[in-house]
DNA sequence: TAACAAGAAGACCTTTTTGTCTTTTAATAA
DNA sequence: TTATTAAAAGACAAAAAGGTCTTCTTGTTA
């Protein structure tokens, strides 16, 4: 569905989130661990996070991430625009530059409704609302 | 959505079957301008379909591509698992690998229906089918 | 202020995807 | 049977995605 980089980005910040809500800031290999995902990876990606304004990062001992309470919400959709840009939520399922209503492509009509269902999906889901559903911790039960 | 393979295969099959619905077989240099993908490119990913059994070719000169009208229609599904295998038709909203009903990912609930209405679509449509749709040729009108 | 902890930055590497180019094989027609 | 047409095959190359490693900076604590 989307990218390792949007996946990470995505699981990281309801992390942070849900560790905040507990009135903890996590660290890099915390959040790693616990999304089981590559830990200078998900560095990289955070600090991508942190330049877009995403998330706040405190350095030196008892650092960690954070989101600033005073800010509103982050969308699924503004998180997804910023790692990989709009193809899935705008994007012809046959892959035509060209198709619009006006032009459809043989696919339109069938994939309208569920390119919709991924737009309206992203645009009221948050990291926020993510992190304080019941498997926000997401514990790998095996 | 899909990536390019999935993508040009799509286009190539149905304007192939488009073109075999109208008694022509259609080559390599006329696909590729059709449906505006590196020719070279569509060349490689057709013999991976004729390998497929998917769709017949004959070389030689008047030769060209064409679908063996006795062998039933191919689904979306059958094409998309050969080329870029299941992950888009089954994975988890989140990227997570155990995520099901039992152990739900934060997104669980509200990407099933996605994930269901996208496997409904891919099983559903064929090559043919939608070489029949109004938009087959799929003529760019800028 | 020295030692340590933790994020920032960026160079570098690997793998996958996407694409090109050259040579070969097969079929047809003159 | 030779020239021509068109697909097959596979080596090669470029670009993007995914990932690692080292060094630097900043903040905390003894």
């Amino acid at each position: 569905m989307f990218n390792k980089e949007t996946e990470y980005a995505l699981r990281s910040l309801v992390y942070i989130q849900y560790q905040n809500d507990r009135q903890l800031k996590p660290g890099i290999e915390e959040i790693s661990k616990e999304i089981e995902a590559p830990q200078a990876y998900v560095a990289k990606i955070l600090q991508r996070m942190v330049r877009l304004g995403f998330v706040n990062s405190i350095k030196g001992k008892g650092g960690g991430f954070l989101f600033d309470e005073s800010v509103s919400e982050l969308t699924l959709k503004e998180l997804i625009l910023a790692t990989e840009g709009g193809t899935i939520l705008n994007g012809c399922g046959f892959g035509m530059k060209h198709c619009n209503s006006d032009n459809p492509c043989p696919l339109h009509d069938q994939y309208g409704p569920i390119r919709d269902a991924i737009n309206k999906l992203v645009s009221e889901e948050t990291i926020q609302s993510l992190a304080r559903k019941e498997n926000a911790a997401f514990k790998v039960v095996l």
